[in-house]
RNA sequence: GAGCUCGUAGCUCAGCUGGUAGAGCAGCGGCCUUUUAAGCCGUUGGUCGUGGGUUCAAAUCCCACCGGGCUCACCA
């Protein structure tokens, strides 16, 4: 079962190039000549010295504003652009190529004979490669913009063809491919890059919320002797000065409320988080938390925080609150539905036992015919304590505790309570996970003696919460799969 | 871990009631001064995932293995 870290070494080598018959290969060995023929007659293929002078998304390109060919005045404005070469239509003593850049946004040039530096340029350029073109805008016989293009430059050779979709020719289907090599998939599906786009501004976006409101961003360690709070089988590594193993972190939290013991009452922490679990749609070994923790406040409180979070990036990221994920219509609009865990399952299961009521038996119930259920924004709160070990007791059912769970789609997004700051009682929950430990549980978190004592110096009265990121992204892009929003999804080692 | 399913040219696929491989796109050579999935002529490229087996003969049937996908289980 165990598999060793691929540490292989491909070795170049021209002869073997030279001997390999495969199409790929022959046509990797005919760029690389294509390279070498360049060299030799002084263009060079992988030249920096040419100056964009505009984005091309900054580059008019409404027909409509723009005059035909031969009436480009002298002094009409140029522009240098660059990109990659997607597509080239040579028609004897013209030529039309099309250029992609940055964003996404495409641009055409029009290469003519007259022009004949930038003619000769164009002949030995390929599909792929990445190119500088110079020149000023016009309107085609057809009425689409184009560059005249009055330079035109080689910035880097592509070697390697490119596979599947460039304008109009056939996706790549491989979804192995896709993850493996996301280049290709982004060079493909412009769209993918769109979604990676949409999650940097929702974590931007999510920072620029906590830090209006006072929040202060840390970054915990990683690498822990300890592991706790959550529930989850933690990645062992090893630290070899030390001599020592070492998990990486399932979770922010108990890190985050030391912090809070000595004294930052707000503090929030966006990080990568590894579980050594299963894989799924919904499921990554490692993604990505925001976990924050506010003083002085109540799982309540962040009942509203969350609703307000949560519209404000539906709005930035999908520019409404009335999303749809995977042909459902979605909710973001305040205020999303309140239930206790007990009424959520009794209204499913009027005549539900005694013994599912609480406890253990009231998680099971509720994870087998409720959960799937909530598709629009439910706060579930009221949970038994006996799964938050983490969590302040409720004051007036002392076998419950102060925690939401939000779900959407079925699927859990956020979970947050009321932190549990009596040394006593912690002590007594970490207890009861030890002997959860000792009798198999592999998920049962580690007793954290520092923990505990820090909490014995008095944590204030505190709420936190931890919301997944890479779901949230799922689904304010409308993703089918966590694999989708990660730039590169664990996948099993490529080979043998 | 279990079930189902798939693995043919760089990409997308056809061929699979067994007779040693095809198309479109891409590539290469040629023609074309306003095209836009351009067109036309010519052309390269595959030990059909790997290893066994059945057979005169296997991409095609059987077995095993490897890899992918989906579902379930596990898992917040």
């Amino acid at each position: 079962m165990a598999r060793s870290i691929n540490s292989s070494v491909p070795i170049f080598s021209w002869e073997k190039m030279d001997n390999e018959t495969s199409d790929l290969e022959g046509q990797i060995r005919q760029r690389t000549h294509k390279v070498a023929e360049l060299r030799e007659r002084g263009m060079n293929p992988y030249a920096n010295d040419f100056r964009v002078t505009h984005a091309i998304a900054e580059v008019p390109r409404d027909p409509q504003q723009l005059p035909p060919e031969p009436e480009i005045a002298a002094d009409a404005p140029r522009y240098a652009v660059a990109g990659r070469l997607l597509q080239m239509n040579e028609k004897g003593k013209v030529a039309f190529l099309f250029l992609r850049g940055d964003g996404g946004e495409m641009i055409q040039l029009f290469v003519k004979i007259d022009y004949p530096d930038a003619f000769a340029v164009m002949k030995e350029l390929q599909l792929g490669d990445i190119v500088g073109a110079r020149g000023a805008m016009f309107a085609t016989r057809i009425g689409k913009a184009a560059m005249r293009t009055e330079q035109l430059r080689l910035l880097t050779k592509a070697i390697r063809p490119l596979a599947g979709k460039l304008l109009g020719g056939q996706e790549i289907k491989d979804i192995e491919a896709r993850y493996r090599h996301r280049y290709l998939d982004m060079i493909s599906h412009p769209e993918v890059v769109e979604v990676f786009r949409k999650r940097a501004r929702t974590i931007s976006e999510m920072r620029r919320f906590f830090d209006e409101r006072r929040y202060v961003e840390v970054e915990t360690r990683m690498l822990l002797s300890t592991n706790g709070g959550a529930t989850a089988r933690p990645f062992r590594t090893h630290h070899n000065t030390l001599d020592v193993d070492l998990y990486l972190r399932i979770a922010t939290e108990l890190d985050l409320k030391r912090l809070v013991v000595g004294g930052i009452d707000r503090v929030y922490e966006i990080g990568r988080i590894f579980r050594n679990e299963g894989m799924d749609r919904f499921h990554n070994p490692e993604f990505t938390s925001i976990e924050f923790y506010q003083a002085y406040a109540t799982y309540e409180d962040l009942m509203a925080l969350t609703e307000e979070l949560l519209e404000r990036l539906a709005i930035a990221v999908a520019g409404t609150t009335e999303i749809s994920f995977q042909g459902q219509a979605i909710s973001l609009r305040r205020p999303f539905r309140r239930i206790s865990m007990l009424e959520a399952v009794l209204e499913r299961q009027p005549d539900l036992p005694e013994v599912q009521r609480s406890g253990l038996g009231l998680v099971e119930a509720f994870e087998a015919h409720v959960e799937p259920q909530l598709i629009q924004p439910t706060f579930v709160t009221h949970f038994p304590i006996e799964v938050s070990p983490l969590s302040r007791r409720n004051d007036r059912d002392p076998k419950m505790c102060d925690r939401f769970e939000l779900f959407v789609v079925g699927k859990e997004l956020a979970n947050a309570f009321s932190e549990l700051n009596d040394p006593l009682d912690q002590r007594g929950r970490f207890q009861a996970q030890a002997v959860l430990k000792q009798a198999g549980d592999a998920e049962a978190m580690d007793y954290d003696e520092d923990f505990c004592q820090a909490l014995e110096y008095g944590m204030p009265p505190t709420a936190g919460e931890g919301i997944g990121i890479d779901r949230l992204v799922m689904l304010l892009t409308d993703q089918p799969s966590i694999r989708d929003v990660i730039p590169f999804p664990q996948l099993r080692p490529e080979g043998g």
